[in-house]
DNA sequence: AACTTCACG
DNA sequence: GACGTACGTGAAGTTG
C-alpha cells in the first residue's frame, strides 16, 4: 500500500536552526539547520524499502506570509519575531537539499504548509493510503483523525499517535480543535478565551462535547471569572476556531502519483553535499549499505577505516621515539594508554606506554617486558629511565592535549614515575555525560557500540586463572597489538564523542565539574590515607571473642550446630525447626532472614525465638564488621605508604555520584557505636589532624531548590530544624515520633514515595500513608508538581537533567512491566536531586586545591570523599587557616552557574582521626 | 555467578 | 485489578 510522507519543512527548519550549533561551510555560510534538515531527509528517503518506509514523499514549505487567516484576524501571528539573520540565508538551501534528493518542494501563495498538508493527507486517505507528517505541529495533529495517518517527530525520533493528543491535550484528535480554539496559542497569537488554558480547555470540551455547547452552557455555569470569559469572548473563540482549523481543499499543486519517492540519487546529491562539506553524510553515499547504524552523530566525523593490528610500530630506539613525540607535538593530540604489571594504580609497575596519532598510526613502547624469570631473556627495549624523560616533557606540553579512556588510572601510574600529565581528556568521562543510564563505558562496550569494532581481550592477550601473565611477561608482538589498539581505539572514540558534547549540551558538565575532576581524583588516590593497623587488629580480635561466644551459646539454643551465615539454614532453623510463624519466601524458595524479619520476630516478646534472634542479630553485626572492614581493611594497607589508597570510579553511579572500590571508603560504618569505633583507626600523620566537612541536608535543600517549595525555602533560610517544620506542618505538633516519621516522609519524596513503600516503613496502612503524602503535598506544593514535570520530561526525551545539565538516561521507562517502570519512575524522580548534589560537591572539589594553593596551603590534602564529605588532612597549625576557605569553597560550589534559592550549609569537625572529627 | 545481606550517603 | 516496592552504591558470605 503506498505510504505518502509529508514533510513540514517550514517548523523542520526553525526547531533545527535552535538545536543545532551554529555551523558553518567552507564558504563561510550558515549552514546548521541545514545540515539538520538534510540529515533527517536522508534517513526518511532511505527508510523506502523498509516496512512502514514511504513509498511517496513531499516537502511542503509555506510561500508567503499573507494568508486567509490574516484577513480574518490581522493579528494572527503578528507577535513573531523576524527570523534571525544566519538563519534567513539557509531557506534557499532547503530547497537546494530537497532538490539534491529529488524530492517535489511544494508551496502555494496564500496557504500554509499547514492547510497544504491537510490537503494532501485528505487526497491520500481518499486512496486508501497511508499518510505520515513529519512534524511536531500541535495543529496538524488534528489530521489524526483516521487510523492511517500518524506523526513523525524526527527531533525526538518518535511516532506520534491519537494517544498523544490525549495525553497532551486531554482530548482526542477529533476534538482538538474545539480545544486550541478555546485555549488559543501564543505562538500563532491566536487569542483563546482569557484565563483558559489546556487542562480548562480541555475539562470543557470533555464535559459539552464542542466549543458552540461549551459557549451555550456559559450562562449556566457558577458565577466566576470563567463563566464571564466564555460569556464575554465568545466570538473571539469562535475566530479562534477558524484560525485553528486546517483547510483541506486546497488544490493540489502536484499530483499525488507525482510524489513518487525514486531512491537517493547519487549526482546531485553528492555536489550538494560537497558543496557544504558535509562529510559525514558523503561518506555515507559511497556505502549506504553497509554504513554501521548511528544512534547519535554530530556532524563532520568522518568514517575511520578498521583497525590493522599488524600496522602497530614497536618502539624501541630513541629515534623511533622522539619521531612519535614530534609528530604529536606537532599534530597538539595524542591518545595515550599505559600498561602496568597489575591492577592496583598505586602499586603496579609501569611495563609500557602505547600512543596513537591517527587512526591506526599507533604505536607501543615496551618499558618493562620480560626478567621476571631470571634465566628469561629480555626483550630489546628503551630504558625505563631515559624514555620516562623524554616522555615528560611531551606529556606536561601545555600545548599537546593528552587523550585517555580512564585518564585517572594512567595519571596515577605516570605521577609515580614524576609526570603530571596535562593538558587532558578522557573517553569514558565523555561517554557518561553523554549516554549515563544506557550503557556501559569501557573501552570493549564503546568500541563495540560506536566504531562496530570489537577489541582484543586482555585475558586472551595475558591469559586466566593460575597461568595468568602479568602484561610484562607478554612477548613484544602481542602486547603491541592489543596496547597499540587501545590508543587506537581511544583516539577514534574520542574523534566520535567531542563533537557530540556541544552537540547534545554537555560541554559544561563535562568541562566544570568531571573533568576537572579526574585529576583530583588521581591526586586524591595517590595520597590515599593513613589506616592504623594496630586499632583495627585490636577490633577484629574483641569481635572474634564475641563472634565465638554468641555462636556457641546460638548452637546452644538450638541444640545442634549450623551455619549462622547461611541465610537458607537459619531460615530453616527459625522457621520450621523452631516453628516460628510469619516466615516469608522469596522467589529462590528462601525465607528472608533479613533485618527487618529478625527485628520484626524480636519485637514479639512471647515469640520462642526471640533469645535466639538478639544474638543473631548481634552475630550478624560482628561478622559484618569483622570481614568487610577490621579484618579486609588491614589487608588494603599499601606497604609503601602505610595508608589505604580506594579508587573512586567517575561512572560508577548513573546520577553521577562517585563510586569507592578496593576499598570502598563510602561505606565505613557510622550509625552503630560499635561500627563506628572502626573510624577511629582512619588517622593523621603525627603533627596533623583529620578535617571533615560536611554538607547538611543537601538533598532536601536542592529539592527544596529544584521544586521550589516556599515553606522549605523559608525553613532553610532561617536556619530550621526541617524535620521538626515538617512534622509541625503535617502532625501539628513536634515530639519524637513525628519527627522521626517526618523525616522518613521528606526522604521518601526524594526517593519517589509510593504509599505502600512509606506504609512499610512508617508501620500504617497504606490507606494511611497515602493520607500523610498527600498532606504533605498540599503543605509543600511543587513536590508534587517537580515529580510530574520530572517525569513527563524523562518520558519525552529519556533522560532527567540536573540543574548543571547533567543527564541520565532512562530507557526503562517506556518498559511494558509495570514493576520495572515503577522502578524506573522513581529513579527518575531522584536523579536530579542526587546528580545535582553531585555535581556541586564536585565542582567544590575541583575548586578545593586552587583556592587552598592561592592561600599559601600546600599541606593541607583531600582524602576522601563520602557523597556529602570531604575528609582532609593537615597541620594542626593550618587548621584555622583552612577551615573558613573550605567552608566558602563547598558553600558557594554552585556559584556562578547557579544561584540557588536556599543556603547551602556545611559543618566541619577537626580531629585527630575520622571518627573523632564527627 | 546468583543470591542474600548489610555497610554508607 | 495485579503488582508487592523508596534512591544511589560495593563487599562478603553461602550456595550451586
Amino acid at each position: 500500500m503506498p505510504h505518502l510522507y509529508l514533510v513540514d519543512g517550514s517548523s523542520y527548519i526553525f526547531r533545527a536552526y535552535h538545536r543545532l550549533p551554529p555551523l558553518t561551510n567552507k564558504h563561510g555560510e550558515p549552514v546548521g539547520a541545514v545540515y539538520g534538515y538534510t540529515a533527517m531527509l536522508w534517513k526518511l528517503v532511505d527508510a523506502l524499502h523498509k516496512a512502514d518506509g514511504p513509498t511517496h514523499m513531499a516537502v511542503i514549505l509555506d510561500k508567503s506570509e499573507h494568508t486567509f487567516r490574516n484577513d480574518l484576524y490581522d493579528q494572527y501571528k503578528a507577535h513573531r519575531p523576524p527570523a534571525p539573520e544566519d538563519l534567513v540565508p539557509q531557506f534557499p538551501m532547503i530547497r537546494d537539499a530537497t532538490r539534491a534528493f529529488s524530492l517535489p518542494c511544494i508551496e502555494e501563495l496564500g496557504w500554509e504548509a499547514d492547510d497544504l498538508i491537510a490537503s494532501y493527507t485528505k487526497a491520500a486517505l481518499a486512496q486508501g493510503w497511508q499518510v505520515t507528517i513529519v512534524s511536531s505541529d500541535k495543529d496538524l495533529m488534528q489530521l489524526m483523525t483516521d487510523p492511517s495517518v500518524d506523526m513523525l517527530d524526527t527531533m525526538n525520533n518518535r511516532r506520534m499517535g491519537p494517544d498523544d493528543t490525549r495525553e497532551k491535550f486531554g482530548v482526542g484528535p477529533e476534538k482538538l480543535g474545539e480545544v486550541l480554539a478555546l485555549m488559543g496559542d501564543s505562538v500563532d497569537n491566536v487569542p483563546g478565551v482569557p484565563g483558559v488554558g489546556p487542562k480548562t480547555a480541555a475539562k470543557l470540551i470533555l464535559e459539552h462535547g464542542d466549543l458552540e455547547s461549551v459557549l451555550a452552557a456559559a450562562p449556566e455555569m457558577k458565577k466566576g471569572k470563567l463563566r464571564d470569559n466564555l460569556i464575554e469572548h465568545a466570538d473571539l473563540a469562535r475566530l479562534s476556531h477558524k484560525l485553528v482549523t486546517l483547510a483541506c481543499d486546497v488544490p493540489l499543486p502536484e499530483p499525488l502519483e507525482a510524489l513518487e519517492l525514486q531512491g537517493i540519487p547519487d549526482a546531485p546529491l553528492r555536489a550538494f553535499l560537497e558543496h557544504h562539506g558535509f562529510k559525514t553524510l558523503l561518506s555515507r553515499l559511497s556505502s549506504v549499505a553497509d554504513a554501521p547504524v548511528e544512534t547519535h552523530e554530530a556532524p563532520g566525523v568522518e568514517e575511520d577505516p578498521p583497525c590493522n593490528h599488524d600496522g602497530y610500530e614497536t618502539v624501541t630506539d630513541l629515534d623511533a621515539l622522539d619521531r612519535w613525540i614530534t609528530v604529536s607535538r606537532h599534530q597538539g593530540w595524542v591518545a595515550i594508554d599505559t600498561e602496568t604489571s597489575g591492577l592496583d594504580a598505586t602499586q603496579a609497575d609501569l611495563v609500557g606506554v602505547s600512543m596513537a596519532l591517527a587512526p591506526n598510526l599507533a604505536c607501543y613502547i615496551p618499558l618493562g617486558h620480560g626478567g621476571t624469570d631470571m634465566f628469561a631473556e629480555k626483550p630489546v627495549q628503551l630504558d625505563r629511565a631515559e624514555a620516562i624523560a623524554r616522555l615528560k616533557p611531551l606529556l606536561e606540553d601545555p600545548a599537546v592535549l593528552k587523550i585517555g579512556h580512564n585518564l585517572k588510572y594512567d595519571m596515577i601510574v605516570l605521577g609515580r614515575a614524576g609526570i603530571r600529565v596535562a593538558p587532558y581528556d578522557d573517553t569514558i568521562v565523555m561517554s557518561f555525560d553523554l549516554d549515563a543510564g544506557l550503557h556501559g563505558h569501557g573501552m570493549d562496550e564503546l568500541a563495540a557500540t560506536h566504531l562496530a569494532h570489537s577489541c582484543i581481550a586482555y585475558k586472551d592477550v595475558v591469559g586466566t586463572g593460575k597461568n595468568q601473565l602479568h602484561f610484562g611477561q607478554v612477548d613484544l608482538k602481542a602486547a603491541t597489538r592489543y596496547a597499540a589498539e587501545d590508543a587506537d581505539v581511544t583516539l577514534r572514540l574520542w574523534r566520535r564523542l567531542k563533537p557530540r558534547l556541544a552537540y547534545e549540551s554537555v560541554t559544561r558538565v563535562y568541562e566544570s565539574v568531571d573533568r576537572p575532576l579526574v585529576a583530583v581524583l588521581a591526586e586524591m588516590e595517590s595520597t590515599g590515607i593513613k589506616v592504623d593497623a594496630g586499632v583495627l587488629s585490636k577490633l577484629s580480635s574483641d569481635f572474634a571473642q564475641q563472634i565465638a561466644a554468641l555462636e556457641e551459646e546460638i548452637h546452644a539454643i538450638t541444640g545442634f550446630k549450623f551455619t549462622i551465615g547461611s541465610p537458607k539454614q537459619l531460615g530453616d532453623v527459625l522457621f520450621d525447626k523452631m516453628g516460628i510463624k510469619g516466615g516469608r519466601k522469596g522467589k529462590s524458595g528462601v525465607y528472608s532472614t533479613d533485618v527487618n524479619e529478625l527485628e520484626r520476630i524480636a519485637a514479639d516478646k512471647d515469640s520462642p525465638g526471640r533469645e535466639m534472634v538478639l544474638k543473631v542479630l548481634d552475630w550478624r553485626q560482628l561478622s559484618k564488621l569483622k570481614s568487610t572492614y577490621t579484618d579486609a581493611l588491614q589487608a588494603q594497607i599499601n606497604p609503601q605508604t602505610g595508608r589505604v589508597h580506594t579508587s573512586y570510579s567517575l561512572t560508577g553511579a548513573q546520577t553521577g555520584r562517585l563510586s569507592s572500590t578496593d576499598p570502598n571508603l563510602q561505606n565505613i560504618p557510622v550509625r552503630t557505636e560499635t561500627g563506628r569505633q572502626i573510624r577511629d583507626a582512619f588517622v593523621a600523620e603525627p603533627g596533623n589532624v583529620i578535617l571533615s566537612a560536611d554538607y547538611s541536608q543537601i538533598e532536601l535543600r536542592l529539592a527544596a531548590h529544584i521544586a521550589d517549595v516556599p515553606a522549605l525555602r523559608t525553613a532553610f533560610a532561617n536556619g530550621d530544624d526541617i524535620h521538626s517544620m515538617t512534622a509541625m506542618e503535617l502532625f501539628g505538633e513536634v515530639n519524637r515520633d513525628t519527627r522521626g516519621r517526618a523525616k522518613t516522609i521528606n526522604f521518601a519524596i526524594l526517593y519517589g514515595i509510593s504509599r505502600w513503600g512509606l506504609a512499610g516503613r512508617l508501620d500504617v496502612t497504606p490507606d494511611e500513608a497515602q493520607a500523610m503524602i498527600n498532606r504533605y503535598f498540599e503543605r509543600f506544593p511543587g513536590i508534587n508538581r517537580y515529580i510530574a514535570d520530572t517525569l513527563r520530561e524523562a518520558k519525552e526525551r529519556g533522560y532527567t537533567t540536573t540543574l548543571f545539565g547533567r543527564k541520565t538516561h532512562f530507557p526503562r521507562l517506556k518498559a511494558s512491566n509495570p514493576n520495572e517502570r515503577a522502578g524506573s519512575e522513581r529513579a527518575a524522580i531522584n536523579a536530579p536531586i542526587q546528580g545535582t548534589s553531585a555535581d556541586i560537591i564536585k565542582r567544590a572539589m575541583a575548586r578545593m586545591g586552587p583556592a587552598l594553593r592561592e592561600a599559601g596551603l600546600e599541606k593541607v590534602r583531600m582524602l576522601l570523599q563520602v557523597h556529602d564529605e570531604l575528609v582532609f588532612e593537615l597541620p594542626e597549625g593550618d587548621v584555622a587557616a583552612a577551615r573558613p576557605i573550605i567552608e566558602r569553597v563547598m558553600a558557594t560550589a554552585a556559584e556562578p552557574a547557579i544561584q540557588l534559592t536556599v543556603p547551602l550549609g556545611v559543618e566541619i569537625g577537626v580531629g585527630p582521626s575520622w571518627g573523632a572529627a564527627h
